[in-house]
RNA sequence: GUGAGCGUAGCUCAGCUUGGUAGAGCGCCAGACUGUGGAUCUGGACGUCGCGGGUUCGAAUCCCGUCGCUCACCCCA
């Protein structure tokens, strides 16, 4: 006997997503799509793998992501390539590449699939996890922000979650933001020797990251730092004013949220963040906002930019946990057959109602009909057809009723019309 | 990268403190019920106790190491 070879493993921080968890998922990408296609975004794909210096040049060279989450290779040719992080930056650079600006307007894109980031793993953070992200280029107009804020609101409306929060600030353009951490940078110096260590060493490094810090001892301090609202240039202030005031007018619910700063370098103006109080310490479950700077650090021509991106994972983990979307994954009808002379015409009835577009499984070597019926009962058949003997000479098949126990004899041409019909009403 | 907790049957876990040769519930299989499932009862199969080493007459249990998982920090979706 040889020794059992040793089993090979997902890798760490990567995932199966078995049968059990895939009907929610398409679930919630199937409405993804629909509230999408409703305010006119198309899909684009791109490529998981792209040149590392893309990332570099939009997410921000000294970002936490960039030094030292992704995963970067050189393949045989030495040229530096990531699996990609986030899809923004793929997507703008997809806008370009193609001269969609040259259509003019503006152009609404989304996208559903898995990024990298190579992260200690922990409840709702992997290695390999999805997003479903949308994008708005072309407009700078406040109007945009609070009707995609507004998508959002609908979207997670129809997936039956409630209990979120919006978060809301504005980071200003470049020009305000300049003036601002200069204010900080002041503010931090005559504070920042009581408060934690991390944050005496973004002191230094990334101030606005302060702004974020979750230690008790330090929020005081925190609440009492300057806002970036509170320094904005009159532009931004009116482009924020305006989205605040639509929002009212929309009646979504939101807070303004000074410290919410995003980790990306592309943020411009809006950024907005949604929490969920379910999720652990990753409460976050979608976050996005305007990056009006983007496409020129990209090498394109001067685009604004909004944009979200959606944790299905962390989404997926509140819906299961607050809401009651069901995935309608039940089989609708069980074929049970006795006797080999009845393997054909149940193969036949199976072929013909699967054809007819319902569910259908069959049993493949004869059994006795309890232990069909146990199997019918156990894979959630709606409904079992009963094909024996006796059913083969009198010409008309028994449609039991998995959840009454009643059954009536039909005939086989008429099977898959009466259950479906049964469907409809039930 | 740092810290903590946890690895025992397919699943959820007990047993570990006070070493004596492995258990429960659920699930699975079969029967009671030879063409009628979900309930009940009876019986059955299933374990390198994560892996390696040490202590010991004897280790799931104590010690060391190692791998893995989980949660948290950092940061983000």
């Amino acid at each position: 006997m040889s020794k059992r070879a040793e089993p090979i493993r997902s890798v760490k921080g990567t995932r199966d997503l078995l049968p059990a968890e895939t009907g929610l998922w398409q679930r919630v990408e199937d409405e993804a799509r629909r509230i999408l296609g409703a305010y006119n975004f198309r899909e684009i794909r791109t490529p998981i793998l792209e040149q590392t210096a893309l990332f570099a040049r939009s997410v921000g060279a000294d970002t936490d992501i960039v030094t030292k989450e992704m995963y970067t290779f050189e393949d045989r040719t030495s040229e530096s390539l990531t699996l990609r992080p986030e899809a923004t930056a793929s997507v703008v650079r997809a806008y370009i590449e193609h001269n969609l600006f040259n259509e003019g307007g503006i152009h609404k894109l989304y996208y559903i699939g898995p990024m990298f980031r190579r992260e200690r793993p922990q409840k709702g953070r992997y290695r390999q996890f999805y997003q479903i992200g949308a994008e708005v280029l072309g407009s700078d107009h406040p109007t945009i922000d609070a009707e995609f804020l507004e998508m959002l609101v609908l979207f997670l409306g129809r997936l039956g979650l409630r209990e979120y929060n919006l978060l809301l600030n504005s980071v200003g353009c470049p020009k305000c933001r300049a003036e601002y951490l200069k204010v900080l940078r002041q503010a931090l110096d005559k504070v920042k020797d009581k408060m934690c260590g991390d944050c005496q060493r973004r002191a230094a490094t990334n101030p606005l990251r302060v702004l974020d810090c979750k230690v008790e001892t330090d929020q005081p301090i925190i609440e009492s730092l300057p806002h970036t609202l509170d320094h904005l240039c009159p532009e931004c202030r009116q482009h924020f004013d305006r989205v605040t005031g639509e929002l009212q007018q929309r009646g979504i619910p939101y807070q303004i949220a000074p410290r919410l700063v995003r980790g990306l370098d592309y943020y411009t103006r809006t950024t907005f963040e949604m929490t969920s109080n379910v999720l652990g310490a990753q409460n976050a479950f979608l976050g996005g906002g305007r990056y009006d700077g983007l496409s020129e650090m990209l090498g394109g021509p001067p685009t604004p930019g909004f944009g979200v991106a959606i944790g299905e994972d962390r989404l997926i983990l509140a819906v299961e946990q607050t809401a009651s979307l069901k995935p309608d994954d039940r089989l609708d009808i069980y074929v049970a057959w006795m006797g080999e002379g009845a393997l054909h015409p149940a193969s036949q009835l199976a072929r013909e109602l699967r054809r007819d577009g319902l569910s259908v499984e069959i049993g493949y070597e004869p059994m006795k009909l309890k232990k069909s019926l146990g199997i019918a009962s156990r894979l959630g058949a709606r409904f079992t057809v009963i094909i024996g003997e006796g059913e083969l000479t009198a010409g008309r098949f028994q449609v039991k009723d998995m959840s009454t126990g009643q059954q009536e004899e039909i005939e086989p041409a008429r099977v898959a019309a009466v259950v479906k019909e049964k469907l409809q009403k039930g």
